[in-house]
DNA sequence: CGACGTTTGATATATCGGATAACAATTATC
DNA sequence: GATAATTGTTATCCGATATATCAAACGTCG
């Protein structure tokens, strides 16, 4: 789709703001992101993929992304599960988290086990590996990340800003 | 990728838990979350994607998603700016932010109109109708959306963690 | 002026997360 | 024992995101 309007065609677009030429083309500066700023999705959104892009730069040498990493989490303190459980508890959609555990299985993180009680269910475990690769990730986000965090926030406020965000992803 | 293990096949695994049997299929009850809880990016994004969910509910009379809300007000308050404007201000990729000018054009919530300085570039200004709606869905935001935050949260508390997102998108 | 590099919008394309439908194997229900 | 439900899986689609490349238009500078 072109396009071949030109500024004089300011036809049905109206209000050229009296004063305000479609040519004074710089006003270099910053633009106003103005009510978008109060807007809480916005900040949310924006801070949420500085956190991430933090995540993978501190966790980097393990080459883990942030829901790997969290697939190890919930496997180590929840033995026994099966994929249907451990996803669900996550968010993830059974079918996505296939892939997902074959990546994480092929490095031998994990590994899927026939359940003896229910032959179509696979019991998840950390495999030794699985639990030295979470141990030492679990040292590099405590001490690399969420300490930075920790220090721009300060603990209290950090604190309070992890438990507003629960409440919302609980009761909103 | 298939597997062939078995629960007995537990060799290089281990820790099988003493007194967790893999065929004690079901503890029913909800799994621990555990230290993911305190992760921020985890909560984060909980958290992001709810309120991401109820944005679009609230706004949906007017079919816009958030990114497009943003692009409508951002381009209110930024009368004169081009496509690369809007598009870094808003994180967006200029090649990706072509089909969803096309689709606001072709909505006419706004038009791209040849800059009479510089021929390249193109000018963003929103419609009257662009207007209208943008000034619709600012109210159903502000009244469905936003309010039912602030209920959940308390003013105080909303503003604080207002202030700390920013923050973390400003200075992580 | 004219060659050269840059910028702007656009196209094509690849990747990734997320969603649905469908299937075989297995289990549960009646 | 027939039927329904569950588990893991595949295929597929959609949306957001990322890169390379292009033509047109600009800026610079010899």
């Amino acid at each position: 789709m072109t396009v071949s309007k030109t500024a004089a065609d300011a036809a049905k677009v109206s209000r050229p703001v009296a004063g305000q030429d479609l040519d004074a083309s710089s006003d270099d500066g910053l633009l106003q992101l103005g009510e978008l700023s109060g807007l809480l999705g916005y900040s949310l959104k924006r801070a949420q993929l500085r956190v991430f892009e933090d995540f993978l730069r501190c966790v980097a040498p393990l080459q883990l992304t942030p829901a790997q990493f969290s697939v190890l989490l919930l496997l180590d303190q929840n033995p026994g599960r099966n994929q249907t459980e451990i996803a669900n508890t996550l968010g993830i959609l059974r079918p996505n988290f296939v892939a997902m555990l074959d990546a994480l299985e092929s490095r031998e993180l994990c590994a899927r086990m026939r359940s003896a009680s229910d032959r179509r269910s696979h019991i998840l475990v950390l495999t030794d590996k699985g639990r030295a690769v979470l141990a030492r990730a679990k040292k590099l986000v405590a001490n690399k990340h969420e300490a930075r965090l920790i220090e721009l926030l300060g603990p209290e406020s950090h604190a309070a800003l992890l438990e507003m965000l629960a409440k919302i992803a609980r009761e909103f």
